[in-house]
DNA sequence: AAAGCGTTTGACGATTATGTTAAACGCCTT
DNA sequence: AAGGCGTTTAACATAATCGTCAAACGCTTT
């Protein structure tokens, strides 16, 4: 990995920033200059192009959720201790970048092939994922329980906030810390009952 | 309600596609227009411009969601027996169109002074809707659970079937159709808790 | 057959976006 | 002070996008 330049750094910020808010095609080379307040063609002298640039962003917004989603499917420990802490780790993620979820389940949805990869990148293997869960019932329904749980309400802010919030952004925040506390109950209620 | 001429369909038909794939920003009315086998002049015919055009095919999107979400706060049911119709109505719904979640929410997020318009359309106060569930506790978390738990499987679907389904969009869709049984019961257990 | 009307088409103009190139700049080393 | 190297800049070339307009088309009405 090579040292970054300041100016490199100013980029990769201010194209975070926009990519996140208005997506990739929405948000011009210009765009990013004008908000890292540097000339236009600094952006092509250190990314090449706008995809590579875009990747770089991407990749970096993965960065942060794959260690996440890792030691959940990689750790020995037992579901029940294990839940706690993965609630606490994603929402703490989530309040920390907010936009990402939407950014990259969006980008996903649009370029499904780049699941593998992402995979790949990820260490993951599927096969090993399945077969951890085969003791549990609905171990599937289990996952999706709990990282929609912990996720969607990021991705769907402004309706939860307009609707359940009034508006009120800080509020927003508030109930989220709030769930990191009240969801591991919550789930674990819910795992029990097929046993 | 004006009549709509078989080009008009053709168009809606085309935009929605391509704008839930790929974004407003991300569809030229070129893509449009080839993808509808038609004239791109034609769109701004009909719709006089892409804004215009846009709007329509959100406020389309919109229009599945809104009667679902407006009987859930108006309904007098009890929440035991509200909640399980309401999952299935969800869930159907996504399947019908599995693309509007990550649509509607990269849309909403990208542009969150919609929300206002978008919940008066909706027909549906806030304020009531938040003295409703005042018996309930933790009432907020627990709508925040349920559509949470119905959507976003839909908005993560690409990793959620590379992930545990192993690429298989069969499986995924046979999940989701067991999802619509077995969610009722986990979300009652789950509102259970603090009685 | 001519006129009329809504629909469709091709061409145009203005603007914007991306990537390249060659020159300017700043700084450090010799 | 001169040369060298990485960085920054301005200008250019190419392509794409959007909206408009006037002409062509097709079908019905007179």
């Amino acid at each position: 990995m090579e040292l970054q330049t300041e100016t490199e750094l100013k980029i990769v910020a201010s194209a975070e920033k926009l990519f996140y808010q208005k997506g990739k095609a929405g948000t011009s080379m210009q765009n990013i200059a004008d908000d890292a307040g540097i000339n236009r063609t600094l952006l092509n002298y250190y990314f090449r192009t706008k995809d590579q640039l875009f990747e770089a962003v991407f990749r970096k917004a993965l960065s942060g959720f794959v260690p996440l989603l890792a030691s959940m499917f990689k750790s020995d420990e037992a579901f029940e201790l294990l839940v706690p802490k993965v609630i606490h780790s994603i929402i703490d993620a989530m309040m920390a970048n907010p936009q990402i979820p939407i950014f990259v389940l969006q980008e996903l949805s649009s370029n499904p092939e780049r699941m593998p990869q992402v995979l790949m990148d990820m260490g993951i293997d599927p096969e090993k994922v399945i077969k951890k869960g085969e003791g549990q019932a609905h171990f599937r329904h289990l996952i999706i329980n709990l990282f929609s749980l912990c996720i969607f309400p990021f991705a769907a802010r402004p309706v939860v906030t307009g609707l359940l919030f009034n508006g009120d952004n800080d509020a927003f925040v508030a109930a989220m810390h709030q769930r990191k506390e009240i969801l591991p109950e919550m789930f674990l209620k819910l795992m029990s009952q097929n046993q």
